[in-house]
DNA sequence: CCTATAATGAAACACGGTCTCAATGAGAAC
DNA sequence: GTTCTCATTGAGACCGTGTTTCATTATAGG
């Protein structure tokens, strides 16, 4: 079966190219938070020959079809990270550190704030900022 | 009375110069999300002579202190935000705009992750990913 | 006023990301 | 299968953001 990713970009009139197949394997597989370079890094040790401009341009594209998106994740910088979905982060001033959670209680706001603005929600982002348990005392 | 982040940086010990007097400046009045291309600019509206490195210097201190914070925003990538209170935002995944709102249903759940985590949390970010009224049909 | 030293601007540097362009190859038409 | 077209590609130049270095300046405390 092909994977979800390739077919939605081939659904929406795109070529799947061996570069291209590349990078969504990368991205798929990994399902973590990755920057750019580490997903050139990882997509060039499948595809040698794979050009950073390339990279660039497929991950705009995912991000246009609603893949992936961007997110800051503090000290690493600007991360990818599946659109789909929630994801929670509690993160260190001090340190810089990223804790995850699973709890989540914007379930109805999304859903008032879908109906009222008229917009179609894919995907949400929570973080809390503060100082961990080891930085501070 | 003394702008409120200018105490903030002499009482930890920092000198109060006029460079960073304006970059002060810059970040309390706007109460906006700048890139820290932008505060350079407008800082440099008010003190000419500042440079680059300086402005970049003074942003880490008040990150360090926990008096901003750098937050990913949309297709205007990295901005700087008061640390402070909560922010809430709606990004549009083609066009990249951005909504803000006011509600939020985070405050017992930042409550209890506080206790069973001991973090001190100082603010937090709700983002929701999708399409906007414009966008879709 | 003097001094120690934090803070500064200029300039070189590093790097991520974008753009251009000629070459390539995927997929449609037949 | 063959041909054609046009999206896609990699190389490399390019640009702007952010960092580092270093000699100079000026703050705050004594």
């Amino acid at each position: 079966m092909m994977q979800p990713m390739a077919k939605r970009v081939q659904s929406a009139g795109f070529k799947l190219t061996p570069p291209r197949q590349a990078v969504l394997q990368v991205l798929e597989e990994s399902r973590e938070h990755l920057t750019p370079a580490e997903v050139l890094a990882r997509a060039q040790a499948i595809y040698p020959s794979l050009g950073r401009a390339t990279v660039y341009r497929t991950i705009e594209l995912l991000i246009n079809l609603g893949v992936v998106r961007p997110i800051f994740l503090g000290a690493r910088g600007m991360c990818l990270t599946l659109a789909e979905g929630g994801h929670h982060h509690l993160i260190c001033f001090e340190c810089g550190s990223v804790i995850e959670f699973e709890e989540c209680t914007v379930g109805e706001l999304e859903q008032e704030l879908a109906q009222r603005l008229n917009f179609q929600i894919r995907g949400h982002l929570l973080e809390f900022y503060g100082v961990c348990e080891r930085c501070h005392d």
